[in-house]
RNA sequence: GGCUCCAUGGUCAAGCGGUUAAGACAUCGCCCUUUCACGGCGGUAACACGGGUUCGAUUCCCGUUGGAGUCACCA
């Protein structure tokens, strides 16, 4: 049998990452197996059409590699891949229609308001619409007078309120509840449309659709699609119900709250085969320990049978880890091109870009991080002359003051300023002195940086900012000790 | 609240009756180093609780507790 999947997000918004894994995951269940991955979008409810959603959908599927074999763009012979599109060809209202011939859905002619006031009787502990009962009541003339009068109508599922339903799930196995918690969901709404659970029915079936990967919170309306299946006599897929990606507050991500999506990580500064790595990582592990995979390697390894069942928590903080392993591995020019507007961003005046840019590649997680770590470059920054006493360097601001004043007139003299001639003139200040190389390094690289820490060494940062930037921030470097 | 699901360190997780309970991130320490970082080495840190089943439970069953999801003419 061939696989076959696919990714059917409703086009309100940007995706967030628990959307983006389930695409992923969707994506490798059926390449592992060199199945179908199909793209259908569900765009039944009208008023939540966002405008720009299905180009954001299509942009973060190329951008991510999760490339479809079938899809809006891409016929394969089960179009049309849009519902909109799908319910002018008839196909909904057709099946609904054989599911109230079969007596296992009905009209019904309430208005929304009354069916919403009814909701809340209860009638031997289950609550239940008593506009119901009149509906399923109604003749088959009456229901035919009322359609003949153009009463507004929807057409609901029958669900017994006797017995069980089963279903059965990869992952979390068979799972039953009682008929008379499933509410009679809307198959058909008064405007025509079908509803999100049965457009889903419908397509996943007459689309061929082998294996349904979903988030978990369509496993308590899992039921409800099985009755729908077996109502038809269809074959259910395989199901797999994804576990949920939730906060650190371990609250269920979405757009709604402002959780992050897949666009606002890369604007973020990550790159998209981290992102892809990580979420792929969060709910899936592999049989070795590896944790660094390409998509093609997730391809090869991805096996839905060891996905996990409890949630994860979206550590924002590990992706960052990731992102910088990515980043380190990043061959030079393509890094180059990434780093480039953040150093354009910190730095104006003439400098080596590249070589900042090879100082920094190994320094930094995400890209952003960028300008904080070489701001110094373009401007001495102010700094507190305590930064002159190190314990380890055993250095403090007398010596430091001591070392700044010796090197003065041996760095005005020195012409070569390339880190190597600047190293060598260090080092035989060091050696003259007989101290260690940390007790000249450190507050020269103090007085050309101002920073705690900086992306390089003394003599790397005074190749960068040339000779008369060097003398005049050694100077300042003596002011702010003398004056200490 | 009803229903369903879940439960190994702070986080991601391996484990599928017998292990010194892996590994990664984070954290801490040491080494390396022209600082920081990178890298290397090491430390702290977990089977929610109570009953069973069993010669033996992290692992199987039940209960408790905790957490999550879901209860729309939204998907």
């Amino acid at each position: 049998m061939r696989i076959r999947t696919r990714y059917a997000p409703s086009p309100t918004g940007k995706m967030h990452v628990g959307n983006l894994r389930t695409a992923l995951y969707e994506f490798l269940t059926a390449k592992h197996e060199g199945g179908d991955f199909m793209l259908r979008i569900e765009d039944t409810d009208q008023e939540r059409f966002v405008d720009g959603a299905i180009e954001i959908i299509n942009r973060t599927l190329e951008k991510t590699g999760l490339v479809h074999d079938e899809g809006p763009d891409k016929d394969g012979g089960y179009g049309p891949y849009v519902q909109s599109e799908r319910v002018k060809t008839g196909i909904y209202m057709k099946y609904a229609k054989e599911l109230v011939e079969k007596g296992e859905a009905y009209y019904c002619f309430c208005d929304k308001e009354r069916l919403a006031s009814l909701k809340t009787e209860v009638v031997e502990g289950k609550e239940i619409c008593m506009y119901d009962k009149h509906c399923l009541g109604l003749s088959k003339e009456e229901v035919e007078a009322n359609l003949a009068a153009g009463k507004p109508f929807v057409i609901r599922q029958n669900i017994p309120n006797e017995g069980t339903t089963t279903f059965v799930d990869e992952l979390y196995g068979e799972i039953t509840v009682d008929n008379a918690e499933l509410d009679d969901m809307i198959l058909i709404k008064s405007d025509g449309f079908p509803t999100y659970n049965f457009a889903n029915v419908v397509d996943d079936h007459t689309m061929n659709i082998t294996h349904v990967v979903r988030g978990n919170e369509y496993i308590s309306s899992s039921p409800k699609y099985q009755r729908l299946y077996d109502a038809f006599g269809w074959e259910s897929p395989v199901y797999i119900h994804l576990p949920l990606i939730t906060d650190e507050n371990h609250k269920k991500l979405s757009k709604r709250s402002g959780h992050s999506s897949f666009e606002d990580l890369i604007e973020q500064g990550f790159v998209s085969e981290a992102i892809v790595n990580y979420i792929a990582l969060l709910g899936w592990s592999p049989e070795d320990n590896r944790e660094i995979f390409s998509l093609e390697e997730l391809i090869k390894e991805f096996d839905y049978h060891r996905i996990s069942k409890s949630p994860a928590v979206f550590d924002i903080v590990k992706l960052r880890w990731m992102n910088g392993e990515y980043i380190k591995a990043m061959d030079f020019d393509k890094f180059y091109e990434m780093a480039e507007p953040y150093l354009k961003q910190a730095l104006t005046k003439d400098f080596d870009l590249k070589k900042i840019a090879n100082m920094v590649k190994t320094r930094i997680e995400i890209f952003p991080d960028i300008p904080a770590l070489v701001d110094f470059f373009e401007e001495l920054p102010e700094y507190d002359p305590e930064m002159y006493t190190h314990k380890k360097m055993k250095t403090n601001s007398e010596t430091s003051l001591q070392v700044l004043k010796d090197m003065l007139p041996i760095l005005e003299a020195q012409e070569d300023y390339s880190n190597d001639g600047l190293y060598a003139t260090l080092c035989k200040y060091v050696e003259e002195k007989g101290v260690k190389n940390g007790y000249v390094m450190w507050p020269i690289r103090t007085a050309v940086s101002g920073k705690q820490m900086t992306p390089a060494g003394a003599t790397e940062i005074m190749e960068v900012i040339g000779k008369d930037e060097t003398l005049k921030r050694i100077r300042k470097g003596i002011e702010l000790l003398e004056n200490a």
